[in-house]
DNA sequence: CTGAAAGCGCTAACAA
DNA sequence: TTGTTAGCGCTTTCAG
């Protein structure tokens, strides 16, 4: 029951420390009866090894796990930011250091980035590649080296990265699709908001959408696609006149984070309710319109968990050698009126430090 | 940009690491001047603990969580333990033992378990309290001693655990509730499947469900409540039956882990995909009847993400000091046709992992 | 009030 | 082949 350590083995083999770390590490310079005798004893008193105090020891290069994401877009990287954040917090305790580059934006200055990143030599990257054509070839650099990369959120599928931990945005569509699908009557009209087409994400969202709903909704029929450009106001006003233009319209599916105008556009007409929304993200101003039943559904990419996962990965794999899976794809959350009160994206405003959440979770009020 | 420890600020400071350590950590016996001036110099320096070090120097006792949880059912519990189990194996990094008893059944035999694992003098309980009611004392008295202790999957709320995690079965109805509702046309009778009404979370999950549905549903009904007792032959007899007395019935929620008769029972009258079937539980054998589209989808509580997370609230309590939320609600999973596959339940049905290895490998220096 | 010193369990360099 | 010893950065106890 109780803890023993090397120093105890060592008693009880009647050797000294230096011989049960030979024999326990399979080091050369011990006879091979020695090493079973001690082996055998390690096992029988089932000796697990102080990771702290290893950590300590072994601190001559520190483990430092470099990570470059950008500064928050509607909460979105923020959020993957905490969860990041949260993990490498708990992996402090075992010797990991975390390095931090953020960008402005989604890929600007990444390349430039990821390269001071790599010059400080860590183990593991964690990035999101915004343009993966100019940061490829830093990543294979990387991997090169030696450095595990690990990309989040957005892959970078060409390069020659170890893992990558991300929503597909094809599952997000087909499922955005599947839900719309299930909510109207068959051989419904219903259109897409996206951002810009070229935006890879907001193209393979779009797309896979326009492919499945048709499979899903027998005579179903994708009205239109509407490129709003994240802006607010040319949303609203697009939404509006699809509106007006398309009286039959049964469902309407945002794929960025730009919703706001399109329940408020919605609710102007009326339609709150009648016109079926899904949408993609998930913050704290959305919290009105799913009370009104305004949003039926989000397909969320839970950023949070999304990076605490690719922390995790990285963490286990350097300092258990766990195997990197060559990507790791997470299912969307769906939140509806009766759940969207547990994300911890709907806390939104207050600065909160990061809960030990693995999850969203609203912890209540002690009854 | 170098990591700067405690001897490296007693040198700046010109006092020795004792006086830093005091002025640190708010001891008393140190000038109030010096305690300022030591923190300022602290600061700029950009001080931060050696976690490791700081574990290894303090720990005294090691610190164990005893951990009570059933053996499987229908995979359930195999997926809280592995959650569980996972976590474990990471903290075991930072020196947490974990300590197991699986009780054959959910509350068979738990309070003696519990007795014995208190008995062991853990810092932290994680347990699924299958009979709240004999085993609130024992929490109770296990709290009385600083064990704190922490509900999974199910509460004991009438204790004095400090913390629980799970999903509230009246969210889970009232989401089930919901989406059939979507699914639907207005004025819709629907059906509920359940084990057994006795049972706390059966008859909650129940109760919401028929107190919700009506709300989203306008002019729906809920039409039967059916117990199958989690019995096969039951269940798809009484679905049988049911589809027969009620053709109007456009949807059916399953409650229990038991919904592959009313899989059944649904195909086999040509029903598959027109009455609408929400379930919800997850495990590979759904999966032929989520590709028929039988299954619209399924409200999952993840008890794989429950554990991980209970688990990691005591880690996180003991090792960082971090609060326990008073309860920690999760929003169940809503699996659908599209994101199915992207679940860990609907591989094969696996195994316990093998214990852990004896010797982890030492942490491999960087190239 | 402050300094000095002894470990925590482990690794690693050097001695024997 | 084995033993000895010096730390890793921090907490803690005992002197000054």
């Amino acid at each position: 029951m109780k803890r023993v350590g090397i120093p105890e083995i060592a008693r009880l083999a009647n050797v000294t420390i230096g011989t049960v770390d030979r024999a326990l590490h399979g080091r050369k310079g011990i006879r091979e009866s020695t090493r079973l005798r001690i082996l055998e004893i390690a096992r029988s008193v089932g000796y697990r090894p102080n990771m702290a105090a290893r950590a300590l020891s072994v601190r001559r290069t520190p483990v430092r796990i470099g990570i470059c994401i950008p500064r928050e877009i509607h909460y979105y990287f923020d959020q993957l930011y905490q969860g990041i954040a949260a993990e490498a917090q708990r992996a402090e305790l075992s010797g990991v250091e975390a390095i931090w580059r953020r960008t402005e934006r989604l890929g600007e200055g990444e390349v430039e980035q990821v390269q001071e990143l790599i010059s400080a030599e860590p183990s593991a990257l964690v990035l999101t590649p915004g343009g993966p054509r100019e940061l490829s070839p830093v990543i294979d650099e990387a991997e090169g080296r030696g450095i595990r990369v690990i990309c989040v959120d957005t892959d970078a599928p060409a390069s020659r990265r170890s893992s990558a931990v991300c929503v597909d945005p094809d599952v997000s569509g087909r499922v955005a699709a599947e839900l719309l699908s299930d909510m109207v009557p068959g051989g419904s009209q219903v259109a897409i908001f996206t951002g810009m087409l070229q935006i890879e994400d907001h193209r393979r969202k779009t797309v896979s959408f326009r492919e499945a709903y048709p499979r899903f909704c027998e005579g179903g029929v994708v009205a239109e696609v509407i490129e709003a450009h994240d802006d607010e106001d040319e949303a609203f006003q697009k939404c509006f006149s699809l509106l007006e233009r398309h009286k039959a319209l049964r469902g309407v599916y945002v794929n960025t984070a730009n919703c706001l105008p399109v329940c408020r556009a919605i609710g102007a007409m009326g339609l709150a309710g009648r016109v079926k929304l899904v949408t993609t993200d998930l913050f704290g101003e959305m919290r009105p319109y799913f009370e009104k039943g305004t949003i039926s559904a989000c397909v969320y990419s839970r950023p949070y968990v999304q990076g605490e996962l690719a922390l995790r990965l990285a963490v286990d794999h350097i300092l258990h050698g766990a195997q990197l899976p060559r990507s790791y794809l997470l299912s969307p959350q769906l939140v509806m009126r009766s759940t969207f009160h547990l994300f911890r994206e709907m806390r939104t405003a207050s600065r909160e430090p990061a809960t030990p959440a693995l999850e969203m979770a609203a912890p209540k009020a002690p009854a």
